[in-house]
DNA sequence: GCCAAAATACGGGAAACCCCCAATAGAAAA
DNA sequence: TTTTCTATTGGGGGTTTCCCGTATTTTGGC
């Protein structure tokens, strides 16, 4: 996966950086961190308030491949208290570094997904005791849901990758026909259906490959239902 | 913030509904309505503190199909305020239909999204002053949203149809193929890079067609990109 | 209006895919 | 131990898809 950089764009970089400063300081954390994933185009955003130091270490050990609240996060639903991930290798490498940073392995991850198979992972972070971090994650799980919700629209909309890839510039009848192969239709099939040629209807599927830079077509089908061209029958 | 904890409830139907009083009553709100969507296995479930009579005129008039919180919040990665929405002549119809019902137009409707094409959508809604609306939105989208999320992930993990199409019986060995599949290799070219006879490949990519249920190997992509077999690339 | 580009449409031939069949080895279950 | 299931490979042959063309209509910009 390649690394988007946004700092292209005049003040994202640090917009979204202070935002998390802010969610830090309003909701007593030590730090904060959000990605933002795309599986279609396969870019990451990510903003921080870690040092430099931990981001780099981060990034240099490809820690992003075993992180566990990322793994977990990416599976469920609910926000992932990091108490209550698996203890096995993994965690255990990941959190020793990270202490060596000065942070802290109580947290919460919070996933928030769009429409489109992009997710955002929203992080907060504290040193503190047990019961303090428990009082603490009922007290603001329900406002850094909404943060998270709030960080991950803007990401998404501000991004010219993304936003692109949201909408390609699939003719209607190139639409419904990835949609009719999708439900499983051969060509000859979506010809009688749409009452012409089986070979028209592979050129407008070879035009979708082309605008999808999908090399066939099963991998054009998993790219449109991806960015929610169409959906799976 | 304690959030009820929907597993004491007895049964489903009657805990759910349920669920949704008391965030009515916490909140202040008139009525709340939940609806999981899965796309794979095309279940619908729904769950409201409506009036009998309403739901009814709600299906016979097949306005699911153009209720306009539905469409854009589907859509929408935020929560939709009611307000906000295009003042369409489906709005219109929707509404007035709704009043008769002493059903407000003020309301939110809060996508959640699961990591497998599912998503769930919680509608409150409260008659008021705008000012009044104003007020209290600001004041509880924070814990609505994790209503949201407690909810939809709870009926998805208890939804029969929705785990058991979580988890097909698909070896690795298929789910590997399938993956390249959709990365857009053919099958000689994934023989050679997991060093077998295309031979082999074509056996579990039929293998795995019959476990999906799907006719063509496009729409078994679809289908294991829809339940996160599979990622698209 | 005019021209370029895209969308729509059709066909021949080569390549890839898919379905029928059979067969072996190893692992798991009975 | 026997049976069953999975993973593997292969042949033959029909079907489908894909790449190479061409042609007409529609769309959009100057």
């Amino acid at each position: 996966m390649e690394i988007v950089d946004l700092s292209t764009l005049p003040d994202a970089e640090t917009r979204y950086t202070e935002f998390l400063k802010q969610v830090c300081e309003k909701h007593d954390m030590d730090h904060a961190a959000y990605a933002g994933m795309n599986p279609a185009s396969g870019t990451v955003a990510g903003f921080v308030t870690y040092d430099d130091a931990w981001t780099e270490h981060y990034q240099n050990q490809g820690l992003i491949m075993i992180d566990p609240t990322i793994h977990m996060a990416r599976r469920s639903i609910a926000p992932v208290d990091w108490s209550r991930l698996e203890r096995g290798p993994e965690f255990q490498r990941m959190f020793n570094d990270a202490s060596e940073f000065g942070i802290s392995n109580q947290g919460v991850t919070i996933p928030v997904r769009g429409p489109f198979g992009d997710i955002g992972l929203l992080s907060a972070s504290r040193d503190c005791s047990k019961e303090e971090w428990r009082k603490l994650y009922t007290h603001v799980i329900g406002d850094l849901q909404s943060m998270a919700v709030h960080i991950h629209d803007h990401v998404v909309s501000s991004d010219e990758v993304t936003s692109a890839l949201y909408h390609p510039n699939l003719s209607t009848r190139e639409v419904e026909i990835l949609q009719w192969v999708a439900a499983g239709k051969s060509q000859q099939d979506i010809g009688d259906i749409l009452s012409i040629s089986h070979r028209t209807v592979e050129v407008h599927l070879r035009s979708s490959r082309e605008k999808l830079s999908a090399l066939t077509t099963p991998q054009a089908v998993g790219r449109a239902i991806a960015i929610g061209l169409i959906t799976p029958s």
